[in-house]
DNA sequence: GAACCATATTCGCCTTGACGAATATATCAG
DNA sequence: CTGATATATTCGTCAAGGCGAATATGGTTC
C-alpha cells in the first residue's frame, strides 16, 4: 500500500524525479540509469531503493542485471499525483537531456522513448 | 514564475500540505490556520512564508489580519500537479479533521467547505 | 572452487530544514 | 504616544537525509 507521505518525500529529490522521468519511457536497468544520469552507481542504487521502498517502482532481475519500472498504482489519488508529475517532468529541459543520453546508451531513438513516455502519462 | 523544484519542496512537508488542504476551501487568515492545525503561530507563519516564496499562495491584508489563498498558476504543468495533489489530500483523514476544526472556528458548515474544496480541484 | 561483474549497503561527513521560544514589525484604538 | 493585537522573523538546537568511497552481496562464468 503506497502512502501519500512517502510519495511526496520521494518526489522531493531531484535525482529521484529524474529517475522517474526516465522510467516513464519504460523499463531500465541500473547501469543505464546511472550512466544516463551521470551519477555514481551508489547514488543511483540508493535512490532506486528509496523509490522501491515507497512503492513507486518495481524490479525484475535478469541474470546480473536488475531492471526497474514504474509500479502500478491501485490508489487513484496516488496514481493521479504520479501522472501529473510525470507529465510535468516530461517537457522539462533536464528530462529531455537525460532521455537523449539514455537513447544513445540503449540504442533506441529519442522519438520512440518520448512516445512511450507520453503513452505512460 | 513558479519553479517545479519549489513546488515539490513545498509539498514535501506535512504541515504545508495540511495548509494547502485547508486553502482549497477558500481564503483563510493566519490565526484560524494555526488554530485549526493546532500548531504554534510561528510554525504556521513560517510555513505560509515558505509557500508564499514558492509562489503557491497569495495574501491579502485586511487591517491586522492577513488572509491567505491559493495562487493562480499560469504554468499548466504546475497547475496539474497542484490539482491532483489537492484532490488526493481532499479525502484524507487528516484533511477531514482539519476541515472540521476550521468549520467550528469560522462558523461555516463542513459541507460548504467541502463543496468549495471540490470546486477548487 | 576462483575470478568477475552488476547491484546493494555501509560508513563518516555535511547540508538542509523543521522546531518553539523569544523578539521584531505592523496596524489599529484610545 | 501608549498599549494591544496579529503576523513575521530571528535564534539556537536538533534530526533527517543527501553525498561518494569503500565494502558487501548475489549471480554468472570458467
Amino acid at each position: 500500500m503506497v502512502q501519500l507521505d512517502d510519495v511526496f518525500a520521494a518526489l522531493a529529490d531531484e535525482t529521484r524525479r529524474r529517475i522517474l522521468g526516465l522510467l516513464a519511457s519504460g523499463e531500465i536497468c541500473v547501469c543505464h540509469m546511472h550512466e544516463a544520469l551521470d551519477v555514481p552507481q551508489s547514488t543511483a542504487s540508493r535512490h532506486l531503493a528509496h523509490l522501491r521502498k515507497a512503492g513507486l517502482v518495481a524490479t525484475r532481475r535478469d541474470g546480473l542485471w536488475v531492471h526497474y519500472r514504474l509500479a502500478e498504482f491501485e490508489d487513484p489519488a496516488v496514481a493521479g499525483v504520479l501522472r501529473s508529475t510525470l507529465s510535468a517532468l516530461h517537457s522539462t529541459l533536464g528530462t529531455d537531456q537525460d532521455r537523449k543520453k539514455l537513447s544513445k546508451l540503449i540504442q533506441i531513438p529519442v522519438k520512440a522513448l518520448e512516445k512511450s513516455a507520453k503513452r505512460c502519462c
